[in-house]
DNA sequence: ATGAAAGCGCTAACAC
DNA sequence: GTGTTAGCGCTTTCAT
């Protein structure tokens, strides 16, 4: 087993002190350029590779960001790590990704790596059953950044950024409104999922502002799986009293939506509005194309890495807490067109 | 600045040394369980951290995975990388996950970042425009272990996990065949892009293999955006000579292929049959269901971190190198069968 | 412009 | 069963 090459290899290699090679590849500045160069050189040739935990030991910390997210392979979040990754890489940071499964117990381990890891900063957002915040507590006693976003416990002051899912649902219910839609249904996600939740009450919330009615069926909650979510639908609007225009809680669901619809023989816009939620790429594939929501988690992303970013500039560490809301935006389609 | 709690702040508050300490922390027989007992639990009271830099600097290695993908939010990778955390997450393993945006630049500063990391190993799918190997004989030459999947580059001999793309059309050929369709048309992606070049030579070399017609109309190749994709399909199903079956490179086109087909009023599946790509939730929501390619991602993850801690048990590092490769699975539903 | 030396926090070989 | 000691590779203060 071939031991690495340290600085200490070259200083031997090329008769100098491992200080002034430690100097010279941090482009120090009291080192000639002619040093440097063969430092730089030698480096190379040996094949030299700095050891970051010798480096972050010494220094005690590292350029490195912690990100929490309960699930790595859902899309929202995805998107949310590229665009950290995207500007952490920017300033040279490095980013170790940890998921909770949106479990707790889970969601601890993760903080406690990332605090044995010394990193500089955690991202975090919030498993569903999260209960206690001793262990975000934890993290800011160790001197870490925390920034929480999407999912946040707001009984612990940090920098957040949040999704307004209040706001963009009212912003449906106005745009169906315009477009003299007056029947408005939503069929909501799973209650435990707290973006499903968000989305429901912020949807009741909606109603009660534009004093419609808040009645039983405005909202249809099971509609997850395929077969019931199509039982429900049909019975929806089979009645007699069918809604003229559906919200749903995710853009899945509009797929089935418009499939109901044409068995059923109703036509999309004009005699039902359809909504759906995340834009994803096939809503705009659809006949018609479905009108939907944009999260822009890309952006939420680089927002969370830049506020952390931003701090650290600010040598003052006045600091007071931030929230951003990124608004979310509905992205009107044909399926909710039906004034041109 | 309070200093984080180091095993010598513990050994100091009970009178004993700091190897005593790191000992009963790391449940090391020799040590009474008495001293382990108030030894632990002093390191509760005062909140004492693990650093793992002085720790994998002294151990001279990290239980650390490093994992480089093109793109972390397509959801292809953030599978895989799920799998691969489910398996690293049971031996305590932490992952540290790097994207190259696809380019070979980045992807050299990835494989660094991870030397200087000292991870126990590294698993990589290459980016698009990777033409040399070198960064990759850097991590061997580093005692690094490297795994390759999915786009790998087969002159340097390390274990692969691979998705046989070419076999899986064949399957989809003949699938279609004992379905009665006759003049399949492929639509292919992007050719620049790996996956999408692989498709498409599968797809050929599945017709010469069944002595089909190779004519210039049997692959269509820009059907990227929607316009030219809508306007293509049109024209292929509009002619005199149109197919009878379409095989798309991705799920996504066959949204507009079913668009289209409606509109011209040809049946699916009776008079054409459709096959998408990657089985994305969507595929199973569409009127009618769409067949289509299961990849298993998330299974090819756990693969390639097994086949990392397999070969970490064998203390006999005979170590040949290994391809696994994993078998798509075609997914038959409703837009090719014609024949119950 | 360069060198000497100490120390970051941890582990492990060697004592006792 | 516990203590002593050295050292992993790096940076940095102080000296020259």
């Amino acid at each position: 087993m071939k031991k690495r090459t340290t600085i200490y290899d070259i200083a031997k290699a090329l008769q100098l002190t491992p200080s002034t090679v430690s100097r010279a590849l941090n482009n120090h500045s009291n080192i000639s350029e002619a040093t440097k160069k063969i430092i730089k050189q030698k480096a190379i040739e040996l094949n030299y590779k700095l050891n970051t935990h010798a480096q972050n030991l010494r220094m005690g910390g590292s350029k490195t960001i912690g990100v929490i997210v309960p699930k790595i392979n859902i899309i929202f979040f995805s998107n949310i790590i590229a665009g950290i990754e995207e500007i952490a890489n920017q300033y040279q940071y490095n980013i170790i990704i940890c998921q909770s499964n949106d479990t707790y117990k889970k969601e601890i381990d993760c903080v406690n790596t990332l605090i044995n890891q010394n990193v500089a900063c955690i991202f975090i957002s919030l498993a569903a059953d999260t209960k206690s915040n001793e262990h975000l507590k934890d993290i800011l006693q160790h001197q870490i950044q925390l920034i929480q976003f999407d999912r946040v416990d707001n009984k612990i002051k940090t920098n957040k950024v949040l999704n307004d899912d209040d706001e963009i649902m009212l912003d449906a219910v106005e745009h169906l409104q315009t477009q003299g839609y007056q029947k408005i249904v939503h069929l909501a996600g799973p209650q435990n999922i707290g973006i499903y939740k968000t989305r429901k009450e912020g949807f009741e919330k909606a109603l009660l502002q534009h004093h419609l009615p808040q009645n039983k069926n405005v909202v249809i909650e099971d509609c997850y799986t395929k077969e019931i979510a199509t039982t429900n639908i049909t019975n929806l609007l089979s009645g007699n009293n069918r809604p003229d225009a559906i919200i749903a809680a995710a853009d899945f669901m509009t797929l089935t939506i418009l499939d109901v619809a044409r068995k059923l023989g109703i036509r999309i816009p004009e005699e039902l509005g359809v909504i759906g939620y995340s834009n994803e790429p096939y809503t705009e594939l659809t006949t018609p194309t479905i009108t939907t929501v944009d999260q822009f988690s890309f952006n939420m992303g680089q927002t969370v890495a830049n506020l952390f970013f931003q701090d650290l500039k600010n040598i003052s560490q006045t600091s007071i807490p931030k929230s951003i809301v990124i608004n979310p935006k509905l992205i009107v389609r044909a399926s909710t067109t039906r004034i041109k």
